[in-house]
DNA sequence: ACAGATCAGTTATGCGCATAACTATTATCC
DNA sequence: GGATAATAGTTATGCGCATAACTGATCTGT
C-alpha cells in the first residue's frame, strides 16, 4: 500500500474517532454524562450486575479506567457497588433505578447518533459496516493478542 | 434503526478508536512520538510551513492542542517556529532536518499500520473504506457545521 | 482615524484513558 | 499447609484533546 492510501485510511480513522466522540459528548452532556460512561451503563443494562474486571473486559478499557468510571457514576447515583459474596476482592456493580432510567435515555440517543452517523450511505453498506469495523479493530487489537499470548504461554 | 444495530455501530467505532490509537501509540513510541504528533509532522511534510491556525484546521483539533503539540515537537527538535513576517500574531511552523527524517520514518510506520488494519478485507472494501469513513466523519462533524453556520451568519 | 469586532495564540483547567506500582485476596503446587 | 503465583481493585502520574478566559495584533465600518 502506498503512503497516500495509508494516510487516507489512518487519518480517516483518527478524524472519525475525534468527531464521533465529540458528537457523542454533545448528545450525552444534557444527561450529565461524559463519553465512555454511557458504555458502562449500556453494558450493565445488557448483562445485569457484573464485577469490575468483567466490565473492563467488556468495555475494552483498563481496570483503573473502570475504577474512575464506576466512582463517578456511583457519585451520580446511577450505579451501586456491593461486595461480592464469594470473593472478597471483587465488587459487584449494578444499576440503580435512576441508572436504569438513564440507560433507557441513552439508548434513544444512541439510535439517533447511529442514524446520524450513517446518513447518506446505502443500506447495504450500513449493514456490513459494524462487521468491517470489528474486523479492523481485531486487526489492531493489542489487548486481545496480549491475552492470547498470555493464554498460550501457560 | 433499532438499538441493537445502533449500539453495534457506535460501539464498533468506539473500540476502533481505542485500539487503533493504542496500536499507533505502540508503533510511534520507539520514535519518541505520542499519537497525534505524527499527524502534525505529516501535515508539515505534505504542505510545507504553515501557521498554527492552518494546522489546527488540517488536523481537526483545537488551537490549544496545537500549542501543546508544537511546543513538544519543538522541544524535541523536530520543528521550528518563527514569527510570520506579515502578521505579528502568527507563528510559522516548519520541519527541521531532524523532523523531516522523522516524518519519513513515520510514513513507513503509517503504511505498515494501514496494511495491518485492513488485513483480511477484500481489496474492493479497502478501496472504498476511506470514503465511507470520511462520510461518517462528515455526518457527525460539529466543527464543520459550526464553521458553516458562522460563515452563513456573515 | 479611531472604536469595535475578529483573529492568532496562550494559559488554566477538566475529562478519558493509559501504564506502573501497590495492597489485599484467592488459587496453585510442592 | 505453607510459599508462590495469579487476580481484583486502587492510587499516582502522564498524555491527548476539549472548553473558557485572556492578551495582543489586525481588520472593518463610519
Amino acid at each position: 500500500m502506498d503512503f497516500e492510501q495509508a494516510d487516507a485510511l489512518n487519518q480517516a480513522i483518527r478524524l472519525l474517532s475525534l468527531r464521533h466522540r465529540a458528537r457523542a459528548a454533545a448528545l450525552l452532556a444534557p444527561l450529565g454524562l461524559h463519553p465512555g460512561q454511557e458504555a458502562l451503563l449500556l453494558e450493565l443494562a445488557r448483562t445485569g450486575p457484573a464485577i469490575q474486571s468483567q466490565l473492563s473486559e467488556a468495555l475494552g478499557c483498563e481496570p483503573p479506567s473502570v475504577t474512575l468510571m464506576t466512582r463517578k457514576l456511583e457519585a451520580g447515583g446511577h450505579i451501586r457497588r456491593r461486595p461480592a459474596p464469594s470473593d472478597r476482592r471483587a465488587s459487584i456493580v449494578e444499576l440503580t433505578d435512576s441508572g436504569r432510567a438513564l440507560a433507557d435515555q441513552v439508548k434513544h440517543l444512541w439510535c439517533a447518533l447511529a442514524e446520524e452517523t450513517v446518513a447518506g450511505l446505502p443500506a447495504e453498506t450500513v449493514a456490513e459496516l459494524p462487521g468491517i469495523l470489528t474486523t479492523l479493530t481485531g486487526n489492531v487489537d493489542t489487548r486481545r493478542s496480549r491475552r492470547l499470548q498470555g493464554d498460550s504461554a501457560v
